[in-house]
RNA sequence: GGGCGAAUGGCGGAACUGGUAGACGCGCACGACUCAAAAUCGUGUUUCGCAAGAAGUGAGAGUUCGAUUCUCUCUUCGCCCA
């Protein structure tokens, strides 16, 4: 017998989809369609083994709709702006467009050799100007909008690589790419005001019932809603200052405070410019990075002012106004009052320049409360707070305050969003540019869509650090309507490429416009998106801004939620290894001798064997796709990559794992010869209803798993069939029950190994199309069933009879069964809980 | 510090609405084939015990005839936010 020769089979096959173009898609009134997507990749060189558990989730998806005779689209592109294109440019002195396009071919090369069911017809790229074209249109619409504006603030600057980094992309203080400490610098951007939609976005959350729950809070904590109060203090001031606005949520603890803290970007800053303490102040605070998390593990600082704030509920109290560090120009009003017993950051504070510690709020059931170095921030009453005292905490505290302030006009309730504008400037080459030209006066125009798209310079060579784009003079210069004008330099955060390309795969040919209203209309929303869950923040919460944006005030376009069902899997883990000098030592460089690891090339050399973690370059631990799918084929790497772990938890790598689900497609084939001899006999169909059982059980199992995203559980279906199936491959069965249902089992396992699926189809000779199978549930229905008898809660015997069995016959087949019987003799029952078909309990003295 | 989640054999993990804990895979052990090994096939594999049996899902309590599943407290770990 011939071995599986998966080389040759996977070959033709995917030869064969490719030359009948199989997984093309077009629109089809008379199907349902099925849009399935799993988030693009970036082109970096090759794929890893993220990328083959992602798109193979997908695939099995995809495969399991179209047979379900869904209408299936599955298309694939390239997220192919961004900064690494740049860096290995700087690097290997080489253009970045050529660099990404050598990427691109080969892991597209790649991709198909796994033998995914992908549309190739509808391919993207973001850096191509047919895409990008269309994102310069949406840019200019927007800003028609008024959705985009530019201002002047703050950003982390990265020093080394010279350009401005969104929040998310500074971890402990350092640039994620340079891992330089990060800079305060004003510059002027751009931004889209998704802010403006800040609710929309909260509230349309609860519309996504197929999103998974963890996703759907942490965009509620990152949008940040919280309910509160912008409270009018008035101060003494000898510089004509009449008036400081805090906003708060706990205008409750008002009788608490004890210092009013502003932001160093407060307009009242400009009264103290010239002073040198505060210039120094200001100095030192701009050291600290801007994000919240910087903030909050700098040490509080504080520069005093001269000026006094009065407490509004009594007039007698008065308090000092500082500059602080912690207080954020873009959070609330950039003025805070501090209540140290009832915050920690507040507490810090006030111990640190001695200011006074006054409790408001007392926990129930505590005569003994005191506050030291721990602000308590718990619920109970109101003390030390005149006519509030005795209010219950929250529940009527802050709305009784808010009340009072209201009716005294010295505040309003106010809700407020921790979500800021999105900043979109790069100062980079590598993206799309920004179609806004400036005139002589430095005023922003809109280049007109007739002269999209605004097209990036080739280039040759990068020489310095920065963005080349600004030195290059001829193509800065632009005329429109006859005045000479020059482009922005700054390009889009790639972020923006990514919030579109699946309204793009609807119609990625279309060239007046981003999509076509009749596909967008027909293959919207994504019905299911696949990717790692560390996209669940910026790139679906911009996605779904983006289609928000889209359909503001427009009648033809009303596809707010992208993205229908949304799976977010785990990551792809290995061991790391370290030699003696602690260096990284790939798994390659690896032999395993009597369960110790050792060096290859030194057998002594034994190897420090860390912690399994998510493969990456810098710890060498990854495994190489293409490797792996030229030693086992794509059938049994996409067996291994599903069998071990739940797709939404990270998975380990494991060579024998590798090798196990090698070696089953063996097996597999093995069967598969030994069913082909059986049919070629015609025999008696006396074993015929086990094998419906065993066909009809495997639809079922499968069916249910793929539906509950259970694909390790498929491939424990599959183990199992496989053994049912070697136990009756000898039996005597007609040769039209072995066709029909072993037919149904190969398209049943099709979605996860297709090649090897597809081959044995075809050596069945099935010539009508292959759908999925309905499940006979008639066959799976059982005579008998098994009744777990339990006595005292502790299972004595499973008693096998038939379905309708009641109590009383029950009852005395159990005394028939002398394993059972002996725990009863001489007991006294005291109950009996009897469920039908399932269990007895009978409860003894 | 806050939010979310998890904890089950030597390992990865099953157990649908509370009803036979450990499916399936890895590893391991034994057996068959072989001069031998590899490969392959078969059998076994939670722990203790010769057995009958007992214990057992991070720890402790609770609800229940019955808890891996529900409730509370605690411990550890992971992710996100600060």
């Amino acid at each position: 017998m011939e071995r599986y020769n998966f080389k040759s089979i996977e070959q033709k096959w995917q030869k064969k989809w490719e030359e009948n173009k199989t997984f093309f898609s077009k629109i089809d009134n008379t199907k349902k369609k099925f849009y399935c997507l799993e988030m693009f990749p970036y082109p970096s060189g090759k794929i890893h083994m993220g990328h083959v558990r992602n798109y193979t989730i997908g695939d099995v998806l995809a495969r399991f709709k179209i047979l379900k005779n869904f209408n299936v689209l599955h298309p694939m592109g390239w997220d192919s702006f961004g900064m690494p294109a740049e860096n290995a440019a700087r690097q290997n002195n080489l253009d970045p467009k050529s660099w990404t396009e050598k990427n691109i071919s080969i892991m597209k090369s790649q991709l198909k050799k796994l033998g995914l069911s992908i549309d190739w017809d509808k391919e993207i790229s973001t850096c191509s100007p047919e895409y990008y074209k269309h994102q310069q249109e949406f840019f200019l619409e927007l800003y028609d909008k008024g959705l985009v504006y530019k201002k002047e603030n703050y950003v982390n600057w990265d020093p080394v690589d010279q350009t401005v980094l969104a929040n998310e992309q500074v971890i402990d203080g350092k640039g994620w790419r340079s891992g330089a400490p990060v800079e305060r610098k004003k510059l002027s951007q751009w931004f889209f005001n998704i802010t403006k939609f800040s609710n929309e976005l909260l509230n349309s959350l609860n519309s996504l019932s197929e999103w998974p729950n963890k996703v759907k809070i942490m965009q509620q904590n990152w949008i940040g809603k919280s309910y509160g109060c912008e409270i009018s203090f008035k101060i003494n001031s000898k510089k004509g200052i009449e008036n400081i606005n805090c906003y708060t949520t706990r205008p409750d603890t008002l009788f608490g405070m004890s210092f009013l803290a502003l932001s160093i970007d407060h307009p009242i800053a400009k009264f103290y410019q010239n002073d040198p303490d505060f210039r120094k102040f200001k100095e030192e605070c701009s050291r600290t990075g801007t994000t919240e998390e910087s903030i909050a593990i700098a040490e509080k600082l504080g520069y005093r002012t001269d000026l006094e704030a009065i407490n509004p509920l009594n007039e007698k109290i008065k308090v000092p106004v500082y500059f602080a560090n912690f207080v954020l120009m873009d959070y609330g009003l950039g003025a805070v009052f501090g209540c140290p017993a009832h915050d920690q950051r507040d507490l810090d504070f006030a111990i640190k320049y001695n200011l006074k510690i006054i409790p408001v709020v007392k926990p129930e059931h505590n005569e003994n409360f005191e506050i030291k170095d721990v602000a308590y921030t718990g619920d109970g009453k109101l003390i030390n707070s005149e006519f509030l005292n005795d209010l219950k905490v929250p529940s009527e505290s802050i709305n009784k305050t808010i009340e009072h302030l209201e009716q005294k006009k010295i505040g309003r309730r106010k809700t407020n969003f921790r979500l800021k504008d999105w900043g979109i400037s790069r100062q980079r080459y590598w993206g799309c540019p920004i179609p806004i030209a400036y005139d002589e006066n430095n005023n922003p125009i809109k280049i007109p869509k007739e002269m999209l798209p605004i097209k990036l310079p080739e280039i040759k060579k990068f020489n310095s650090m920065g963005n080349p784009l600004e030195e290059m003079e001829d193509w800065k210069k632009i005329e429109i309507n006859g005045k000479k004008c020059r482009k922005e330099t700054d390009t889009l955060d790639t972020f923006v490429d990514s919030s579109w390309y699946f309204l793009r795969f609807c119609s990625p040919k279309n060239s007046n416009y981003g999509f076509n209203q009749k596909d967008a209309d027909y293959w919207m929303p994504v019905d299911q998106y696949i990717g790692g869950v560390e996209h669940a923040i910026l790139h679906l919460l911009y996605s779904r801004f983006f289609m928000h944006a889209l359909s503001h005030e427009n009648k033809n376009f009303n596809i707010k939620e992208p993205f229908k069902g949304l799976f977010t899997q785990g990551m792809v883990c290995h061991e790391t290894y370290k030699d003696k000098n602690n260096n990284w030592v790939s798994p390659d460089e690896v032999i395993t001798k009597d369960g110790r690891k050792f060096l290859k090339n030194d057998n002594n050399h034994e190897i420090k064997v860390g912690p399994s973690e998510s493969m990456s370059k810098s710890k060498r631990n990854t495994i190489d796709p293409e490797e792996i799918i030229k030693n086992f084929g794509a059938d049994a790497v996409r067996l291994f990559i599903l069998s071990d772990s739940p797709p939404e938890k990270d998975v380990q790598w494991s060579d024998e794992g590798m090798v196990s689900s090698y070696k089953f497609v063996q097996k597999l084939w093995i069967l598969n010869q030994k069913i082909l001899d059986q049919i070629k006999v015609t025999e008696t169909n006396e074993q015929s209803k086990e094998l419906k059982k065993i066909s009809n059980q495997f639809i079922q199992d499968v069916e249910n798993n793929i539906n509950n995203f259970s694909y390790n559980k498929i491939i424990a279906n599959f183990y199992e069939v496989y053994s049912k199936l070697t136990k009756i491959v000898e039996k005597k069965i007609s040769r039209e029950d072995w066709i029909k249902n072993y037919k149904e089992i190969l398209i049943v396992m099709s979605p996860v190994i297709p090649h090897f699926s597809h081959e044995c189809l075809e050596m069945l000779k099935v010539k009508e199309e292959i759908l999925w199978p309905l499940i006979d549930k008639e066959i799976l229905i059982e005579e008998n069933v098994n009744i777990v008898v339990q006595i005292n809660g502790k299972t004595r015997g499973i008693i096998n009879t038939k379905k309708n069995i009641n109590e009383e016959q029950l009852l005395s087949e159990i005394n028939k069964d002398f394993k059972i019987s002996k725990h009863l003799n001489d007991r006294i029952i005291k109950k009996k809980i009897f469920i039908p078909q399932k269990l007895i309990n009978i409860v003894v003295s």
